[in-house]
DNA sequence: ATGAAAGCGCTAACAA
DNA sequence: TTGTTAGCGCTTTCAT
């Protein structure tokens, strides 16, 4: 059994509540029982009990991770990058996925209420009432990082969907495109939404051709995305280039425009969104929009640990992290 | 704040200790008592505070994940896979990952010593003194995850890497491949070691022809892989086929032949190792051996959790997780 | 600067 | 079946 602080205070003819002030680094101890403090600690390899530590404290130095119920390098990135920014503080990361097991409000409900996190960072791809029932209580704080900014009262972690669909029309503009369609994705997903609506008003300003045939709804998924460029390119009047909700989709449409015998980009330009791992491998390199997840991380880590360790109640906040253009060949 | 058992027990009329007794799904109290408590408790929206059940139990019923520094789909999928089966059995899961900020060593000790998890599951690339030194104390129960099945006297969980790689060749000798190359991963680590070795021992026993200027080593990483496959494919005589340890090595490959302007498979045929999504999209899509990680996150938590519940000490255990040939178009 | 003691929420041993 | 009580390891308040 690992040695306690009752132990300690026996060895050094203290009491533990000498030990506990010098083992937390308080400075009403005498410097040189400290130090005795300290080196019989070490001999005995102490650690203190965290369960102990944290439970006494009514707090935990967990924070929780909530994931949805999706698995791509995006998520292993995010939990590195958070993992990293709460060691740091002295804050631990606790994985808690949501799948056909286990609901999200669950996942939710746990991190509110069992006192096993002192915080979460909730990942959500969309908002419900569910969910925001779940999160009224706030009985321990927490952020989101989601694609909407417009979910609520709450405190956000997101990207610009917004501007960096519009930005990337813009670039698909000053080069010379006039004819394009767009792959969107799910309905529900606000990431999804966000992209298509900067997309449509870009097209609008811009005053660039689309039609409704030439904006098709897929899932995100690669296959999803070789089914919807089908739709597009078979169709009588082609763009020149598809603007795709994310690069999965965008590596769909190489395999449609391939089977096809069209030549990307002169035949169809493609651009995607996200810049995953593949998308600088394909052939030619995917042209896309860099989402910088390590800052996404980083970001709702310091700003859930702030929340945790402030008093005061501050006003909730929307954090967009910017997006990067990545200009390879596709278009 | 959550409400406890205290305030359950005086609205139920009843003790703590039966209120405990009802909550945990003990049968040593009445029906009717038990219900009127979980009434009360629903009522209450009582959730139990697991800090303190872990605290005064001894045990957590956290489960630890130590990752390396690295960061690929891997381990996305290993820890989606340990917490879908941790938290059937109810358990949760702490990921602790090892950087510049916190050695492996460290994460272990943190994982043996502070009593915040009960056991874990730790995933290493290589051993070595250091390492061993700190789970010599075998406080908390674990589990290891590695290429190597010959660690030591610990309960590992491993992929056939020898047989794979024997395999991979035979499969290669069987459609008359006659001349192979291999481009190695690091020296020190054990996957790479012992797919190389079934790769030597393959070469032997099925007279393939093979040479020192051929085993070129690299790091897993595609440039990696495209320098070692330019060393290799710029000599005078050059093979019919590379073996290359991982995926990533044999896309650098791609890369290497499509700059000196050699076709996939005829003019030189690339095998992979480890089946990560990319494989399939590039082209030609790359024959290779898949490693199946849901199945090794699972067996793992599965181990460990059997440890963590019962009392008798069994005899450390070896699980090799078997993998298959994924015969596509690059060989 | 140090010690004594209460108490965090829960479980479990013992008593009734 | 139910209640009483000790105690898990630690922090913190109140004395000294």
């Amino acid at each position: 059994m690992n040695a306690n602080i009752k132990e300690i205070a026996k060895r050094a003819n203290v009491s533990i509540a000498t030990v506990s002030r010098a083992l937390s680094g308080q400075n009403n101890v005498r410097e040189e029982t400290k130090k005795h403090i300290l080196k019989i600690a070490r001999q005995l390899n102490y650690n203190p009990n965290l369960l102990a530590r944290n439970f006494v404290k009514g707090k935990s130095n967990i924070i929780g991770l909530i994931l949805p119920d999706i698995s791509d390098e995006f998520f292993s990135e995010i939990i590195k990058s958070i993992d990293d920014t709460s060691f740091i503080s002295g804050y631990f990361t606790m994985v808690i996925s949501s799948h056909k097991n286990r609901s999200l409000v669950e996942s939710i409900n746990t991190m509110m209420n069992s006192g096993i996190a002192g915080g979460f960072i909730l990942l959500v791809p969309f908002m419900n009432s569910e969910i925001e029932k779940a999160l009224k209580s706030e009985r321990v704080p927490f952020v989101i990082i989601s694609g909407d900014s417009e979910l609520g009262d709450y405190d956000i972690i997101t990207i610009d969907n917004y501007n960096a669909a519009y930005n990337a029309v813009k670039f698909l503009a000053d080069n010379g495109y006039k004819k394009i369609a767009h792959i969107a994705g799910p309905d529900e997903n606000n990431d999804a939404a966000l992209r298509r609506e900067g997309f449509l008003n870009a097209c609008t300003k811009l005053k660039l051709e689309t039609k409704k045939s030439w904006i098709v709804k897929a899932d995100f998924t690669l296959e999803s995305g070789e089914r919807a460029a089908n739709l597009i390119l078979k169709q009588k009047e082609r763009p020149e280039v598809i603007f795709a909700a994310n690069d999965m989709t965008a590596i769909g449409c190489y395999n449609a425009a391939s089977k096809l015998g069209l030549k990307i980009p002169d035949d169809i330009a493609i651009i995607g969104f996200d810049d995953v791992l593949i998308s600088q491998y394909v052939s030619p390199p995917l042209t896309t929009i860099k989402v910088d997840t390590e800052t996404i991380g980083k970001t709702a880590a310091e700003k859930l640990i702030q929340k945790m360790t402030q008093t005061e109640k501050l006003k909730p906040q929307t954090i967009k992290i910017s997006t990067e253009l990545v200009i390879r060949n596709s278009c």
